[in-house]
DNA sequence: AGCACGCCGACT
DNA sequence: GTCGGCGTGCTC
């Protein structure tokens, strides 16, 4: 019998089990807190592993039971708290614990390395180098320029501040030290520093309203679904909470949408609150990441804004969790670990017991459902502040005209109307490239992918036919492949397309297409915006990326070429995301003095949600379309789960889902529906058959309860070996 | 995921 | 004769 403690570790391996391991020879098991990493023997090899807790026994033989290497850590790497909210996570969604935890470290953290000191590398001055007379260095301006910026401050400048300041300048840098004028220093925040918060706007009637109410509501957990149009000043109330949570010494979590992390609003976040924040998105470097993760794990940053993936990032003090935009779907991971960080955030406030805004003009009907159950207070901000007019939106009839690279005469007009007095126009077409099909006019040929079912898309800018769903493409040919006739003829339109067409019709007016093929090189988005914003283009037009988080003040017009894909979809969420589109889109118009003005092409004018999102506004349409879920008993009214297959042999999908459908049905849970097995929505992509199967349960329960074991059975089943499955617990999207 | 073991084809 | 293809099995 022995008395020394197992110790439970994941592991960084794609496996739903846990590790046991004794510890290390020599370390007191005392010291062994949660959260601390361990290297082990693992196989053949070693590996990082994290310990989750201290047993007492194991259920696996302990003759079998190896030692740990090495204690890695002399702290726990994260909060207990936050280790558990991974936990939580891992076990939600069914994904591998080690993937899950492992996957929330920055890179060096998870290989195992010691957490860097704190601070950013960065250089300042020697006393030789402040007493340097610049006027002397004539012949060296890039050394003077140097020495100037770094004299502004004698603690030092960070190699980015340098960077944004002198280009790059890593070799002036080390002439520089050469000389002894300037040395490379360890620049470390401080943390003392008290807030200098400027003096928010005044807030309306509205705003003060919300905020004391969730003041008035303490510092626990009491969600809040903050309802308000764009422009009505959500950002001002999240500041000023935030602001109160500061002050109570508590840490606060921002989440943002992909797109949504503007400078502008980073700018606005760190002036209204005065502190420096950390920031964390996908698009840092490793060893940003790494800074920001430690500055928030260490509490020297008091505010994290950041994208899904921050909302696994520690945060010892957390006292408030914002979403914004939570209906955004980029909150949802869509592969590997398919998380949802709007959901976690909930999650996460209510273990803390802290404070959770979610905010939207355009909620999900899930926190709207939630709101109405009471789960939620539900706070809105009516008014657009500084009083700006709501835009005036009207459909046109796509049916009887005749279009113009799928502009209707109408929507042409209204585009000249407002260019002439002077106006900007914003249109919105979700589908980049020239033309979505090509079609030969001879023999009927289309320009299908031949690994998905799919047509290839027309880009004029490169002369090639791009599959956008497997990558796939090729030149664009000249004539028919199938009968040789040249008369190959672009079927609808693209962005691409209709940019040609403003040219033609509107060329002097400058055109800005902002779409992810214009957008592709760095800086090229901020460039178009900035442009935008000083007046150069007076025609904007894009895609879904046009839709969110910019605000273009000289819009008063905003067109939506095609509005009907969201009307008739085998996916039952896309209305609900055709009316956030639209409202989201709409709030792009107009302000205080301009009005702004919204078309949208269709062809079903008359459709029945269509009309009351426009007659009576999106809670309205929500209503009815909560209405109808609750009909058809769709999720928010039950719960649903997604086992997605694919393979290159076609047999070999819909066989490992036959017997996933069977061993369900031996675990038979009462209330659970199986749907399925049936082929994905596009059957084949990249060359893979895809089918699905789906899980619905009224409740959570039965479902989390099915998928305990289910999962683990799927993993052992032979006919697993032959494709590639994922499971998708609250899956978003269908295909 | 790694990593090794294991049993069948074209090559120094 | 062997180098190496990737199927299968295991990791406390």
């Amino acid at each position: 019998m022995s008395s020394a403690p197992v110790l439970r570790l994941a592991i960084a391996a794609p496996l739903y089990r846990v590790f046991d391991y004794w510890a290390p020879p020599g370390v007191d098991t005392s010291a062994l807190k949660p959260g601390m990493r361990l290297r082990v023997p693992f196989g053949r090899g070693r590996r990082c592993g994290l310990l989750l807790e201290l047993g007492a026994g194991s259920g696996f033989p302990p003759e079998r039971i190896k030692p740990a290497l090495e204690l890695l850590d002399t702290e726990p790497l994260l909060p207990a708290a936050d280790l558990e909210l991974l936990r939580w996570a891992a076990g939600y969604y069914r994904h591998p614990i080690g993937e899950v935890i492992f996957g929330a470290l920055p890179g060096r953290l998870r290989q195992g390395a010691a957490p860097s000191a704190p601070g950013e590398p960065g250089w300042r001055l020697t006393a030789a180098g402040a007493a340097v007379d610049l006027g002397q260095l004539g012949r060296a301006p890039r050394q003077a320029q140097l020495l100037a910026e770094l004299g502004t401050r004698p603690a030092g400048l960070s190699r980015s501040e340098l960077g944004l300041r002198c280009g790059d300048c890593a070799g002036v840098l080390r002439s520089l030290r050469d000389k002894g004028w300037a040395e490379p220093v360890q620049l470390v925040s401080q943390p003392s520093m008290p807030p200098q918060p400027a003096a928010g706007p005044d807030l309306n009637p509205a705003q003060r309203e919300a905020l004391e109410q969730m003041l008035d509501d303490g510092d626990g957990f009491q969600p809040v679904l903050l309802d308000g149009v764009t422009g009505s000043g959500k950002t001002e109330v999240y500041l000023a909470l935030a602001e109160a949570s500061l002050t109570a010494g508590r840490q606060v979590l921002i989440l943002v949408p992909e797109i949504g992390l503007t400078p502008q609003l980073l700018r606005r976040i760190r002036r209204r609150l005065g502190l420096p924040i950390a920031l964390f998105h996908s698009g840092l470097s490793e060893g940003e990441r790494e800074r920001a993760w430690l500055d928030a794990a260490s509490g020297r940053r008091r505010v994290l804004v950041g994208t899904r993936s921050a909302v696994f990032t520690p945060l010892p003090d957390l006292g408030l969790v914002i979403v914004d935009e939570e209906h955004d779907l980029s909150f949802k991971q869509t592969e590997g670990f398919r998380y949802s960080a709007r959901d976690l955030a909930v999650i996460r406030a209510q273990r803390r017991g802290c404070r959770l805004v979610l905010g939207s003009a355009t909620p999900s009907l899930e926190s709207l459902r939630n709101a109405q159950a009471g789960r939620y207070r539900h706070l809105s901000l009516p008014q657009r502040a500084g009083g700006a007019a709501k835009p005036r939106v009207e459909l046109l009839d796509l049916r009887r005209v005749r279009p113009s690279a799928g502009l209707s005469p109408a929507l042409i007009e209204a585009i000249e109307q407002e260019l002439n007095a002077g106006n900007q126009v914003l249109l919105f077409l979700n589908r980049r490239g020239y033309a979505p099909v090509l079609t030969c006019d001879g023999c009927g040929w289309i320009s299908d992918c031949r690994r998905c079912d799919a047509h290839m898309t027309l880009h004029r800018s490169d002369q090639r036919l791009w599959c956008h769903h497997c990558g796939h493409n090729r030149p664009l040919p000249q004539a028919c492949p199938e009968c040789g006739d040249h008369r190959l003829q672009p079927l609808g339109q693209g962005t691409e397309r209709v940019e040609e067409f403003l040219q033609s019709r509107f060329g002097d007016q400058g055109i800005a297409r902002i779409d992810r093929d214009s957008t592709r090189r760095k800086g090229a988005l901020e460039r178009l915006l900035r442009e935008i914003r000083d007046g150069r283009h007076r025609l904007l037009l894009g895609t879904q990326m046009l839709a969110k988080g910019h605000h273009f003040p000289d819009v008063t017009l905003v067109g939506i070429l095609d509005i009907d894909q969201g009307l008739f979809s085998v996916d039952y969420r896309a209305s609900e995301r055709m009316a956030q589109l639209i409202v989201q889109v709409s709030g792009r118009a107009g302000r205080a003095e301009k009005p702004g003005r919204v078309l949208i092409q269709t062809r079903h004018p008359g459709h029945p949600l269509l009309q009351l999102l426009l007659t009576r506004g999106y809670p309205a349409f929500a209503e009815a379309a909560l209405a109808e879920r609750r009909e058809a008993r769709l999720p928010p009214f039950s719960h649903q789960a997604l086992l997605r297959v694919e393979a290159q042999d076609a047999a070999a999908p819909p066989a490992f889902l036959q017997a996933a459908l069977t061993a369900a049905q031996e675990l038979a849970a009462p209330q659970l529906e199986l749907l399925g097995p049936v082929p994905a929505p596009m059957e084949k992509r990249a060359g893979r058959t895809r089918y699905q199967l789906l899980l619905q349960a009224p409740t959570r329960e039965p479902l989390q309860r099915l998928l305990a074991t289910w999962v683990g059975r799927l993993a052992e089943l032979p006919e697993a070996r032959r494709v590639r499955w994922s499971l998708d617990v609250d899956p978003q999207e269908m295909y």
